[in-house]
DNA sequence: ATCACCACGTA
DNA sequence: CGTACGTGGTGATA
């Protein structure tokens, strides 16, 4: 605040200044990962954050143009005519830098015909009416006329935005000679370029002042134009009217009608989640901070520093005192487990404002277990280890009815929240008290299982009333049973064969081994094979070979490149880098699947249920869903998987073309619906019908093509990348796509609809409600948006798919349980299970298996079932 | 030690 | 200029 008690209004001019900074800031050092660029909204930030913290205005608001189009245009068309279409590149960085201003808590005003600076001129005249010092920033020189004992202009000089001059009546006289108010006169007179104004010929700032302050205004002035000599003054005579024109038209409006007034801007502390969310995505890292710091220093009361309410002290009800705690009938439980190494240590429980907490012991699991076992509703954060932790105890979880974890990620699949602290920070706008790990003794305690607990029943409560009714469907009947179910299969895990691994790795290394020395032995030196820098000065350097497909740091070396280079240019070294590639990268997933065998001969995976924005799974650790099977020699990794002892074999289950049949289902097609229900091969039926055969007559090249592009649909393959991948012309591959979607055009209608329906929702939606939400889909940047449309596209096909196979992955779980079968579900590979099969249940398994897989679903078309069995994953293959 | 990048495995 | 993932090596940073 100035010296005065005065309020200090600051009135900013958003578009002019953010323009500036985006000229002003090299593009290269300010684009996102995702080819965003950044530099006029930092630049704009930067300086704001600096006005700020020098000003210290008690209230606030930045001004925005709607369009070039305006009142002004209205009454002279060439109003700023001449000014060059603002770039693309800029006009999409103002709504990501008013998104930055609503987080930071800042009113953002536009006005419908309005320009930025007739608003800070109303909001100037009505702060000095309230007797507020009012300071407006604005790099148009228009708003010079506002300039008065209370408010002052800054200006940005032209060294650059975060240099800003003042301009006070003073300094206004001093650099032009003439007070505020006579500015516009000056201006009339001499003209403005930028806005496409033109003034009196010959007549610059020196003649225009002498003028004005012989006649003492321009209407004196204009009324005794007859009187000035010689040629300017001929020319003031021939373009008086001009002169009137410009007057008017830079005269700023005082009375706009706005929403607010200067009383309703009062500064208001920053939404910090917000703030981090939308720097996180603009990748601001410094700026961050200094945001931070202005809040602080403003003494605004922060959501950082909002008083948080006191977690509970947890009380130790004893094992006595448990059951009977945990059976009162009086709302919602949230309980926290902590597990070390796999095994409980400690547990905490919390209903509305109480705690408890007590260390795990065999009387305290008794006494816990008919509850922890019951129907009766528990909420846990990041249950699946916890679950897993219970099962090893031998007790077995039921009645999880809520995870904050899970439904943060349905609710944000694009940028999950890793722990509990996340979410407190996100839904509550605390700060869950963490041990600093950094120090032995630290000076924070963390909080207790107890404290977390109800830590978990709060947040779970607000994300709760955050989740629309489908999402929450999704929650309760899709991912809370399919946890219960990857609890088992992670503790299940699958028999992997060491020795075969170990043969396999031996072979592959010895093999490695003697293509590298053969590679040597072509060019005359050693390189390191596997370093994608070495090879590019080998192949385009020391064999000359012509430079390929750019990457960021060079030219790429993979392996389509080196296929291409091989045809055009072949050179033995070629085929000897590409076998030497496919040796050491088989034997290193062989290496790392070797190490992960536990002592028993088994591989237990862990499944992200988080993992994907789409609603698949994810597995790691190791992976598992991404083990080879496109080759022969590959597939002997999927030989050492083996059904485990005790059980008599392995199935394995997949659907075919499930992505295909949710495409028929939801744009039902008929012709592709047909091809469904005819039981015919599928790429033959499309074949047959977009080529204008019969079924029998449809080439192997013709069922490549057609494959090619039913699959490319899903992802929103253009014709460019079709006939890339078809290898032939583009001119063909856009036939072939007139021609399939002349048979299948309700696909393409579909798809259509589906993207332009996700840009007025902003999210998509599976056949289940599982959504997505896609805030590029209207960006100007085409990079963003393009790539927003495929994946929106891809979404609700590769949601629905991966929504069918949970369903059909639980049921299939909880049948075998519940029936008493042995046999389990060990992997899921997206559309793929493996089963392990004990003696004597293969009939009622393999029932179990093909029936829940064939009725997860009601769809206009069959889902089928491909069923394989065998002594290993690739004998069971089928 | 940590990170970005390349390359490559799967559905 | 084809969606969704995870892993491991290299080479540059800290």
């Amino acid at each position: 605040m100035t010296d005065s008690a005065k309020p200090t209004l600051l009135v900013v001019d958003g578009h002019s200044l953010a323009y500036r900074a985006f000229f002003a800031l090299p593009v290269d050092n300010f684009t996102t990962k995702d080819g965003q660029h950044t530099n006029g909204i930092y630049g704009f930030l930067s300086m704001f954050v600096n006005l700020l913290k020098a000003e210290k205005p008690t209230h606030l608001a930045v001004a925005f143009d709607t369009s070039r189009h305006s009142f002004r245009t209205d009454t002279y068309a060439e109003y700023k005519a001449n000014r060059s279409e603002s770039p693309a590149e800029f006009k999409g960085q103002i709504p990501l830098l008013q998104d930055c201003l609503q987080a930071m808590n800042v009113t953002v005003l536009t006005k419908e015909n309005i320009e930025a600076d007739d608003i800070l001129a109303t909001l100037a005249t009505q702060g000095v009416a309230l007797g507020y010092d009012v300071l407006v920033c604005s790099g148009d020189r228009d708003t010079i006329q506002l300039v008065t004992d209370e408010v002052t202009l800054l200006y940005p000089s032209v060294q650059g935005v975060s240099q800003l001059k003042r301009y006070t009546p003073e300094a206004v006289v001093e650099k032009y000679g003439l007070p505020p108010e006579n500015y516009p006169d000056i201006a009339a007179l001499v003209g403005e370029t930028s806005d496409n104004l033109p003034g009196v010929p010959k007549v610059g700032e020196k003649t225009a002042v002498k003028w004005l302050t012989q006649y003492g205004s321009l209407d004196e002035l204009i009324a005794h134009a007859d009187q000035i000599k010689g040629v300017v003054g001929g020319n003031l005579r021939e373009h008086l009217d001009d002169v009137i024109r410009n007057r008017s038209l830079n005269r700023l409006l005082r009375d706009v009608e706005l929403p607010v007034g200067p009383a309703e801007l009062a500064v208001q502390p920053i939404d910090a989640q917000a703030v981090r969310d939308i720097f996180a995505r603009l990748e601001f890292r410094t700026l961050l901070p200094r945001v931070f710091e202005l809040d602080v220093a403003a003494g605004a009361e922060s959501s950082e520093a909002a008083p948080a309410a006191e977690a509970p002290t947890p009380t130790d009800p004893g094992a006595e005192g448990l059951a009977a705690w945990l059976t009162k009938d009086e709302g919602d439980v949230a309980l926290e487990l902590t597990v070390v190494g796999g095994s409980p240590t400690r547990i905490g429980f919390s209903r509305s404002a109480e705690a408890i907490e007590l260390d795990w012991s065999d009387a305290v699991a008794d006494a816990a277990r008919p509850w922890l076992e019951s129907d009766a509703p528990k909420i846990l954060s990041d249950a699946k280890p916890r679950v897993k932790a219970l099962r090893r105890t031998g007790i077995r979880l039921r009645g999880l009815s809520f995870d904050p974890l899970l439904a943060g990620w349905l609710l944000r699949p694009s940028f999950p929240d890793k722990n509990l602290a996340d979410l407190v920070d996100r839904y509550l706008g605390e700060k869950l008290p963490e041990a600093d790990p950094s120090q032995l003794v630290p000076e924070t305690e963390g909080a207790t299982p107890g404290q977390l607990a109800w830590y978990i029943l709060r947040v779970s409560a607000a994300l709760r009333d955050d989740l629309p009714s489908p999402v929450h469907g999704v929650l309760e009947d899709i991912e809370l049973p399919t946890l219960d179910t990857l609890a088992d299969m992670e503790l299940a895990g699958v028999a992997v064969s060491h020795d075969k691994l170990s043969a396999f790795s031996s072979e592959l290394g010895a093999r490695a081994e003697t293509i590298a020395q053969a590679a040597f032995e072509t060019i005359g030196r050693e390189v390191n094979l596997g370093s994608p820098k070495q090879l590019q000065e080998v192949l385009f350097e020391q064999l000359e070979l012509p430079k390929t497909r750019k990457t960021k740091t060079g030219y790429s070396t993979d392996a389509a490149v080196l296929a291409d280079l091989q045809e055009s240019n072949p050179h033995p070294f070629l085929g000897q880098l590409l076998q030497h590639r496919e040796a050491t990268k088989l034997r290193q997933i062989v290496d790392a699947l070797d190490a992960a065998i536990d002592g028993t001969g088994r591989v237990h995976t862990t499944y992200v249920q988080t993992g994907s924005q789409t609603g698949r799974l994810s597995s790691t650790d190791p992976n598992l869903q991404n083990i080879p099977v496109r080759n022969e020699e590959s597939r002997r990794v999927r030989g050492a998987f083996e059904v485990g002892e005790g059980y008599e074999t392995l199935l394995t289950a997949d659907y075919s073309q499930i992505e295909m049949r949710i495409m028929a289902h939801l744009s039902a097609d008929p012709g592709l619906v047909e091809a469904f229900n005819s039981g015919e091969d599928l790429h033959r039926f499309v074949g047959a019908r977009v080529f204008g055969v019969d079924p029998a007559e449809v080439t192997p090249a013709m069922r490549t093509k057609v494959k090619a592009m039913s699959y490319g649909l899903v992802y929103g393959l253009s014709a460019f990348g079709l006939s890339k991948q078809l290898r032939i012309e583009q001119a063909e591959a856009k036939q072939l796509m007139l021609d399939y979607f002349a048979r299948f055009g309700a696909v393409r209608d579909y798809l259509r609809a589906s993207v332009q329906q996700a840009k007025i929702d902003g999210y998509t939606e599976t056949i289940f409600g599982r959504r997505r939400p896609f805030p590029d889909l209207n960006s100007p940047n085409r990079v963003l948006r393009e790539n927003a449309e495929r994946a929106a596209l891809n979404a609700p096909i590769q949601g629905s798919a991966a929504d069918i196979m949970k369903i059909a992955l639980f049921r299939i779980h909880d049948e075998l349980l519940r029936v008493g079968l042995s046999s389990r579900v060990l992997l899921q590979i997206h559309d793929e299970l493996v089963v392990e099969v004990a003696p004597g249940e293969w009939d009622a398994t393999e029932r179990i298996v093909r029936e829940r897989m064939g009725d997860a679903a009601e769809l206009t078309v069959p889902l089928d079932v491909q069923i394989g069995r065998g002594p290993d994953w690739d004998a069971a293959a089928h």
